[in-house]
DNA sequence: TTGAAAGCGCTAACAT
DNA sequence: ATGTTAGCGCTTTCAA
């Protein structure tokens, strides 16, 4: 078709147009769904479309619009271990699934060693995304104030304290983890056991506090012995589970932070032939708005993190429409002339 | 900055060139390592780029150079709820490992309802990626003929058959199959039962295969009460294995078609009082190279399928690298010529 | 409502 | 070895 071969054969904006019989702007409007088109010329860019199997060219788009139709899913460095867990397979379900009928597309970014945060850094810096969703976020990661400088649109899975600047989604983390303790609390038991988060992260801390309040709530001393740390992996809560019971063998029930934590103490705790809810009373947090009561058996409900992805790309999605009409209004208010020049 | 608030105020290539006292085509060198520069031409473009915090712009050199510096990972529909298993996560971790200092970037492409095919295919035929990660291909699926088709570079992770066409990384199932099999027969186990995978996919029929050879060598019959099928997941091992307990009680070894199946059939065992490996052995597929022999112990050693993903991404990357030689070479062949006015 | 025209920032061909 | 130039395909003013 051409010499150079640089051409990719496909028909362009402008192809399309000629056809038509209208000019490249017209046929820009209508692909962008713009009001101020007629009738009669939109119907004959439509055919010209659908003759001439056109489809836009999205670095040109991009280049053009200073946007790039993709957002981040970032996973942070300790996190890829856990990628496995059914919490980021579900997240990433998710926000796929808000995400399939726009146009953006999911970049998929795992930060495993400061090199490739320094990298994606850059990515940021060079606007290459629209928008990020950060999963999992530990207290001290300087990722969420970057983003902040950059403005650039942002939700975290989770928060990183009660007073995060940036935009979130997350569970009722100690009001959840206080109605599961308060149920097994009800249920007669004495000596709750907790398998904890990383306490690095607030929502841990958050459930640890459930615990602590409904533990104290019930008029009981608070014990370190029935604290045990885990990460939130299965293999993390076998080993607390592990620790709980050689610590404190009078156990009559465990809140585990995470699902997949109980899951391993589940184990465990069948290892070792104690009975599960008779002898030792378990109860996983889902990480869906309430706790999730695993006793008597541990299935699995999954819907509900899946639907914090969707809430998450959703509430990004609207966060990056509201930034580009700030921007554009801004451009109006003196302040934004003041940014942009700075 | 800029009256219009288009510019983004990040220095362009044009800024590069005018302060490093060049011009732009130099600073293009540079920046895409051309050999054809001079030291001092390329120490100034360089003090120029950091002094100035100089990012390129992803976009445009995407629209001039007609290509993206993408890949897209695709989970086909069936799969996104395999997406917990450690395979996928396995996978994922080693193309991101692999792609972390190029400067390609990772696109994950659920592909659920046939709508969202439709849409993928629109992404593949514009040219939005530069190669495509395809992962769990099932027998009848049409992705890889259109990949072919549009001359998409391609890797699948296992094969739709012993023809295929399309670059693959696969592991030697058969064999790895028939050797783990080999091993129950030498602990005098002779019930050996198999728990299967989707039997449309070759991989699964490739190790039910291996399972059958190794039997019928030992001089056994082939016993269908003995092959349950399953679908890779846990639940398909745990239902599968119930199935065969309940067909065959007096099955004294397994082999499993995944690892993931193998741990799902340990769990009913257990339930069932079986003792393992005593009473039943168990052996499960662990997509490495050969088996994994799980007993006495059910231990992950995940590795080697992360290496499976790394060189998927290293072997996408070579064919791209091939398919832009080929494209410039064949633009003088008379084939390409007749390819591109077609 | 619409066409024309001016870029967006870069790569690659061309001419030195 | 290096500067210059012509696009890549689109969005977005600006006129009409």
């Amino acid at each position: 078709m051409v010499i150079g071969g640089r051409r990719s054969g496909r028909p362009t904006l402008e192809e399309v147009a000629a056809r038509a019989g209208v000019g490249r702007g017209t046929v820009s409007r209508v692909i962008n769904g713009s009001p101020r088109v007629s009738d009669h010329a939109k119907a004959a860019v439509e055919a010209a479309i659908a003759e001439l199997g056109y489809v836009p060219n999205r670095a040109a788009r991009a280049l053009a619009g200073n946007r790039t139709d993709a957002i981040a899913l970032v996973i942070p460095e300790a996190e890829t271990r856990l990628f496995a867990e059914p919490y980021f397979s579900d997240i990433i379900r998710g926000v796929g699934a808000e995400l399939a009928d726009t146009d953006m597309q999911l970049l998929l970014t795992l930060l495993r060693t400061p090199k490739e945060r320094q990298r994606f850094a850059q990515y940021l810096t060079a606007h290459r995304v629209d928008g990020v969703l950060l999963a999992s976020v530990h207290e001290d990661d300087p990722l969420p104030d970057l983003l902040e400088q950059l403005e650039m649109p942002t939700v975290l899975s989770g928060r990183r304290s009660d007073l995060e600047s940036v935009s979130y989604v997350d569970s009722d983390n100690v009001g959840g983890a206080r109605s599961a303790v308060a149920h097994l609390l009800g249920l007669g038991r004495r000596s709750v056991a907790t398998i904890t988060g990383p306490l690095d992260m607030y929502v841990a801390r958050c459930r640890l506090d459930g615990y602590r309040q409904a533990v104290e709530g019930a008029g009981l001393l608070h014990d370190n012995a029935l604290v045990a740390a885990g990460d939130f992996t299965e293999e993390g809560g076998r080993a607390a589970m592990r620790a709980l019971l050689e610590r404190r063998p009078d156990v009559d029930a465990v809140f585990a932070a995470s699902d997949v934590m109980a899951g391993g103490a589940l184990q465990v705790l069948r290892e070792k032939g104690r009975r599960v809810p008779d002898d030792v009373a378990l109860i996983g947090f889902d990480d869906s708005a309430i706790a999730r009561h695993t006793d008597p058996p541990l299935t699995s409900v999954r819907q509900p993190i899946e639907e914090m992805g969707r809430t998450m790309a959703r509430v990004l999605l609207e966060e990056i429409a509201a930034s580009t009409a700030t921007r554009r209004h801004v451009v109006l208010s003196t302040e934004l002339v003041r940014r942009e020049s700075a």
